[in-house]
RNA sequence: GGGCGAUUAGCUCAGUUGGUUAGAGCAAUUGUUUUACACACAAUAGGCCGGGGGUUCGAAUCCUCCAUCGCCCACCA
């Protein structure tokens, strides 16, 4: 027989299991997420139930929603996240813990800001400077309510019982005053300094990066060999040519046979490459290899950060070569002012080999350093920026940290580093515990400020006017004016002529405020307390703090994990979360990490639309542990849709088999008990201590799995057909078991799934539940172990 | 250069502290009408668990070496 032909004869059973039993139509018909999915979330978020404040428990639970960068839409990133979270959330809430999970969005800075930046250029053919900074930031801020909007509706699709009443925002107007805040303790302690440093900078997006915002690209380069000029005595090696224009010493090894005789000795040579004149000092240093290329390098402290600290060790003069633009500036030399990278390169490589300088010109392969967003090629160079100085020690006034106590010293570093050591922070799996020492240790000082528009303005101010005539200007309008860095370099910004503060200065016509943002991360690294009301003093703060459990992608280790633990650390004195559950990245069927700029993103919604956020889920969860990356494929979604459909179809079995079952017996078992429904009752309290162990270590995926293959292959397959004869019985006694029997473990299943799918199961449940029943499965109590329950025993 | 991970059925992946005949989904083959479910059921086939060596009564699991792939960090100038 064909299928259409078996379907037919199926729609006359169901008719008549219909007309016998008087069952809800709904489920006579195969299980539609679509025509559920919806109608739930609204009753959920009807009931007010997301929220904790009418919970009457001293056990907290709290997680903080990772902000989604509000950039435009949810991806399957995204959709694993808050696939766990919810799993938690609904697992701690079900075990009436006072549970809160809170929703927010993060502005994202630069990110948001050239997303917006390239869309008005391709329509308007207008950059933002055309636009001016209020227009500009005007646009920007529709286009981020725009894609809050669709974020936030597309994580109610994925059935998050988050609280929208604690909703926040990177940048609204609470977290604005706890980055100012934040920003005005931090300075206050000599943590925030102000200096002119080397930096990232991206000559694309006009802006300093920070060092995790760097990403490298192994590319061929040429490599030069050289000497500056014929009677110099040493040959040096490089693939930046145009930078020797800015070099100010040659290091060697200080044991190197070779060289051991200049160093200490100073070379001037006149017009190096037709360009400026330098000073070479020869120097020593342990770490120059003498085996690698001729054993000496020559030292560019503007334009390389192994460089600038060789400098900083010998007082070495930084002479900046290259500018914002990736031009040259005057101090390569009248010849050389204004020209593009290239170009100079090109020169300085045509001089050297003119004048038989060129010893070598060799192929090799280097790592390229390029922005994170733009993929641009980096220049490292000095700048006036704001940083955050991660070794300076500051006194513990109110320690909540272990093993730190009160009245001790100690650096952000170390902070950071003990947090983890101290085991006060586990991380979820351990290996990452590593790979977080290693950056610890490896930390630099944090540049914060960027030169874009989109963000927190730096509150600080900077004194334009002083003395009596009010008209000597200390400081350049604009950072970034033609000027500002001999102005700033000088010695402009000694203490007295800056201001830092919640509020603006009073004499205000005298003070401007730093044009500058502050990188995203900074205001990210504040959002598990200033969600909670942070600077102030709430009873969420209070309730909340620290989180139990902070749970986010691998990849953001590093930018956020251990962002929070800093300023948590220094603000709070305190861990911002007890536990990191780090997951890993979705990637797709090329093993390619998931990003917009390749344009290889995965819609969830088209998953949920075609199989229900249910099965997406299931099959974000089930076989993929912490840390572990996920293939996404259809096939696997599609198969737990067909499980729901499974649970669907089990529930109207049992339905329509225990119409006539009394629901008071649900909660005490009926006398006799056969002996295959005890066995099954037995097997269904292993579950529940299996599937509550795997929980309370994190270990959904085995959870997940077991709990798909008992109610598939165990109860469906195995005990609803073993049930099919007893159920007919006309022993009365009989039935009676196998009624109660089957209606328990329907429910139990419905309670230990309900994290992992909770739409269908919630569903079922406002179908079947009965008077001694919560109104929502959503809070009904987690099935415990029957240890007291021993009386079921005949 | 340093670190981490992976390698298990045709494909995508589980396999918890070592413990019977190694599992799931999809795909494949054969069959099924059976009053929950064809989004199904029953059955079949498919695996020297990357390779070598070791520990053990016992190894996919622990140790060691090697190979291949992937990722992160550092930057040799």
């Amino acid at each position: 027989m064909d299928f259409e032909a078996y379907k037919e004869i199926k729609m006359v059973n169901i008719i008549k299991i219909k007309i016998s039993v008087g069952m809800n139509d709904k489920f006579l018909k195969p299980y539609e997420p679509k025509e559920t999915e919806e109608n739930i979330y609204k009753l959920w978020e009807k009931s007010g139930l997301f929220s904790p404040n009418k919970t009457k428990s001293d056990e907290t639970f709290s997680i903080i929603l990772p902000p989604p960068n509000v950039t435009g839409n949810l991806h399957t990133g995204h959709a694993i996240m808050l696939a766990i979270e919810d799993i938690m959330v609904r697992y701690n809430r079900m075990l009436s813990k006072k549970t809160l999970w809170v929703p927010g969005t993060d502005h994202a800075a630069i990110a948001t800001q050239s997303k917006v930046e390239k869309e008005i250029y391709k329509k308007e053919k207008k950059n933002r400077h055309d636009l001016g900074r209020e227009e500009f930031l005007k646009r920007v801020q529709k286009f981020a309510e725009e894609s809050h909007d669709t974020i936030i509706n597309q994580t109610k699709k994925m059935g998050a019982s988050l609280d929208w009443s604690r909703e926040a925002f990177t940048l609204d107007e609470k977290r604005n005053f706890a980055v100012k805040t934040a920003f005005k303790k931090m300075y206050d302690a000599g943590l925030i300094y102000r200096g002119y440093r080397i930096v990232n900078w991206c000559p694309k997006c006009q802006s300093t990066l920070s060092d995790d915002e760097v990403e490298h690209e192994e590319q061929k380069a040429k490599f030069y060999t050289f000497k500056y000029s014929s009677d110099f005595p040493i040959y040096i090696s490089t693939t930046r040519p145009e930078t020797k224009l800015g070099d100010t010493a040659v290091a060697v090894n200080p044991n190197d046979e070779r060289y051991k005789k200049y160093i200490g000795k100073e070379f001037e040579i006149k017009k190096f490459a037709d360009g400026p004149d330098l000073k070479i000092k020869i120097i020593a240093d342990e770490n120059i290899d003498p085996e690698f290329g001729t054993g000496a390098v020559g030292i560019t402290p503007a334009h390389s950060h192994i460089d600038y600290e060789i400098a900083q060790k010998n007082n070495l003069p930084i002479i900046k070569v290259i500018d914002e633009h990736a031009k040259t500036t005057n101090e390569a030399g009248t010849e050389y002012a204004g020209l593009k990278i290239k170009e100079a390169r090109e020169k300085v490589v045509e001089y050297l080999k003119k004048n038989g300088l060129l010893e070598k010109e060799e192929e090799i392969k280097n790592n390229l350093s390029i922005c994170y967003r733009c993929n641009s090629s980096i220049e490292p160079l000095p700048s006036q920026q704001w940083f955050v100085d991660v070794n300076k020690k500051f006194k513990l006034k109110n320690s909540k940290l272990k093993g730190l106590k009160t009245g001790q010293e100690v650096s952000l570093k170390e902070i950071m580093k003990n947090a983890v050591e101290s085991k006060q922070i586990e991380i979820i799996p351990d290996r990452f515990e590593k790979v977080y020492y290693h950056w610890v240790d490896n930390l630099r000082d944090w540049c914060i400020s960027r030169q874009i528009w989109y963000g927190h303005q730096i509150p600080a101010w900077r004194r334009t006017q002083i003395g009596a005539d009010n008209k000597t200007q200390i400081h350049p309008v604009k950072s970034s004016e033609a000027g500002a860095e001999q102005f700033n370099r000088a010695s402009a910004d000694k203490k007295e002529n800056i201001y830092v503060g919640t509020n603006p200065p009073k004499d205000i016509e005298n003070w401007l405020q730093d044009q500058d943002t502050l990188d995203t991360w900074f205001s990210s690294g504040l959002w598990t307390f200033s969600t909670l009301g942070w600077p102030e003093e709430t009873p969420d703060l209070k309730t909340f703090h620290p989180i139990s459990v902070l749970e986010t992608g691998y990849d953001i280790l590093f930018f956020w994990v251990a962002r929070m633990i800093l300023m948590s650390g220094f603000l709070l004195e305190d861990i911002p979360f007890k536990k990191v559950y780090l997951h890993g990245l979705v990637r797709d069927e090329k093993g390619r990490k998931m990003s917009k700029s390749l344009d290889n993103a995965v819609d969830p919604i088209d998953a949920i639309n075609k199989y229900g956020a249910d099965a997406l889920r299931m099959a974000m969860i089930v076989g993929v542990g912490p840390g572990n990356d996920l293939v996404i494929n259809d096939e696997k979604i599609k198969a737990y849709k067909h499980f729901a459909n499974k649970i669907w179809n089990a529930t109207r079995f049992v339905l329509s088999n225990t119409q006539d079952f009394d629901s008071h017996l649900e909660a005490e078992p009926p006398s006799e008990i056969s002996d295959f429904d005890k066995k099954c009752l037995d097997e269904l309290d292993e579950l529940k201590k299996d599937v509550k162990k795997d929980m309370d270590n994190f270990k959904f995926y085995l959870a997940g799995e077991k709990l798909y293959h008992y109610f598939w292959h165990k109860f469906a397959d195995i005990i609803i057909e073993e049930s099919k004869n007893n159920i007919k019985s006309s022993n009365p006694k009989e039935k009676l078991s196998t009624q109660y029997m089957l209606i328990t473990i329907l429910k139990t299943c419905l309670k230990l799934l309900h994290p992992f799918i909770p739409f269908i199961t919630e569903e079922i449940w406002q179908n079947i539940k009965n008077k001694n029943d919560k109104e929502f499965l959503m809070i009904e109590n987690w099935p415990a172990n029957q240890e007291n329950k021993k009386t079921r025993k005949q």
